[in-house]
RNA sequence: GUGGUUGUAGUUCAGUUGGUUAGAACGCCUGAUUGUGGUUCAGGAGGUCGCGGGUUCGAGUCCCGUCUCCCACCCCA
């Protein structure tokens, strides 16, 4: 092997047989989202270090890459301080790639809130970047697939995120899913029902790995969270409420007489409300009091979609969130956004077999022939096939009939046009389906209305 | 960021306590009545064994470093 030059660590190439695929899931996301009134938006890759510095808690600020300033970038660095990394970093680098698709946003709303008017719907597809350590479906760069209504507290947000979701997966022809919701007042409700108010936060971050640990598990890390056996005891008795939908939440909303959990609980029936409204019914979805979402900024209803039967976290997820703007100095910006895990949702489908195996960008037919007067004669055919937008290719060298046909084999086209004497002298075309092997003989015009099916 | 694992043809992997020219399958190329692919048959090409150093008469095999991949944790999509 000569030494075949290396990719960065945790980043791939997609050749075209993952494209076409990705191509799939992403214009299917895409049409669903224009369908629910949201607006395509891009953002650059590269933020200045001030935006994206601080938004991600510590560990995220390790996690973004950082662009070395061009030109002379040590020119205002002490000789003294080389070595001290926190010290020069700033100095040296004053950009850094994109590490979600929310603050991004977030700055962008902030610096456009007189030019937007609201609410404001944008979907968002781009890849983004984390110096994290690559695991399977782990990368450095990867994509995400955000869609956010920001400027309203209305609750039909929530429900239309519910109605994208299971769009989307109709159309993908998944149907083993679970769509998992919660409200962070809950959390908190029940954090004060526990006997700890005010720490939701490290309730939601134990509570959240019940799936991963188990309730053992949660427990141990509550009880190294400063929360007593009494507490403990308490949540367990919420968490382990069974039931139905509406059933739990009715359960749940006896229990939790604080106005933090009743608030929670009303928020919860009132989505329902909207859902029945809107012709919904409670398929797939699921109240699961033990999720919480990492992420601290969201505030009311959460949202995480797993589907059933393949190992792999969550496909999609997301919530409501009081503030975006708030750390760009805005304030009462309100919102709720979602996101599609575009590269799990790939893995997910690849292993249950729900690619369609033909795949409309692919070319649909080739032109083979058999020497110079049916090559010259099949480019006329071909520019007429076009421009009745039918993608075609004519096989470019003339090469034994064998390794034309296998060409168009290899490449997924489904049929096969043969030019060649007796077509030049007929007018009619032998066409070949590779599919199924049947041949049959049309006029140009039968063909092209063949072709287009 | 912490701990561990892996690395041999395009791909998935064999390779015995270190011992001559490193193997298989699939894939690829060529051919089997030069107007027909996917099956079959016959040939063929392709590896400085991740990279760098060391031990040894001799290293794919042992040691060190480095990179990569993967796994657990952290965190997260």
């Amino acid at each position: 092997m000569t030494t075949a030059p290396k990719l960065p660590k945790g980043t791939r190439d997609f050749p075209p047989e993952v494209m076409l695929k990705r191509n799939y899931i992403i214009d299917t996301i895409k049409t669903v989202f224009k369908k629910y009134g949201f607006l395509p938006l891009e953002t650059p890759a590269l933020e200045n270090l001030s935006v994206l510095m601080g938004k991600y808690g510590e560990e995220g600020d390790r996690l973004l890459f950082k662009i070395l300033n061009s030109g002379d970038f040590l020119k205002n660095v002490n000789e003294k301080d080389f070595g001290n990394s926190t010290k020069i970093t700033p100095l040296i680098s004053e950009k850094g790639l994109r590490y979600d698709l929310t603050v991004p946003f977030a700055r962008f709303v902030a610096a456009n809130r007189h030019q937007i008017s609201f609410p404001f719907k944008r979907y968002q597809i781009q890849p983004v970047w984390r110096a994290d350590r690559p695991q399977k479906g782990r990368y450095r760069e990867f994509y995400q697939c955000d869609a956010d209504v920001v400027g309203t507290k209305s609750l039909i947000c929530e429900v239309e995120i519910i109605q994208t979701i299971r769009e989307v997966f109709s159309l993908l022809k998944i149907d083993d899913y679970t769509i998992k919701i919660n409200h962070r007042e809950i959390i908190r409700g029940i954090s004060e029902f526990a006997g700890q108010k005010g720490k939701e936060t490290e309730l939601a971050v134990a509570i959240d790995k019940i799936d991963k640990i188990g309730w053992q598990g949660v427990a141990d890390e509550l009880t190294s969270r400063g929360f007593s056996n009494e507490n403990i005891e308490n949540i367990k008795s919420i968490i382990s409420i069974e039931g139905e939908l509406s059933e739990k939440l009715q359960k749940l909303g006896s229990l939790l007489e604080n106005n933090s959990g009743k608030k929670g609980v009303e928020e919860m029936s009132k989505m329902l409300q909207l859902l029945d409204y809107a012709g919904e019914n409670l398929s797939n979805l699921e109240f699961d009091i033990s999720l919480a979402r990492g992420l601290s900024y969201y505030t009311g209803a959460i949202f995480e979609v797993k589907i059933n039967g393949v190992q792999i976290g969550s496909v999609s997820g997301g919530g409501r969130y009081d503030n975006l703007t708030g750390v760009f100095g805005v304030e009462d910006v309100p919102g709720v956004g979602f996101s599609f895990g575009i590269d799990r949702l790939f893995d997910c489908m690849e292993e249950l077999n729900l690619f369609p195996t033909k795949n409309p960008e692919n070319t649909k037919a080739l032109l083979v022939h058999f020497d110079e007067p049916s090559f010259n004669y099949g480019l006329k055919l071909l520019s007429e096939i076009r421009k009745s937008n039918i993608s075609a290719e004519i096989y470019p060298d003339f090469s034994k009939l064998k390794k034309q046909i296998q060409y168009a084999d290899k490449k997924g086209i489904s049929y096969v046009v043969f030019i060649g004497s007796d077509e030049i002298n007929t007018g009619e075309f032998t066409v070949k389906n590779l599919v199924d092997g049947s041949e049959q003989k049309l006029n140009k015009a039968n063909l092209i209305e063949f072709l287009k099916e």
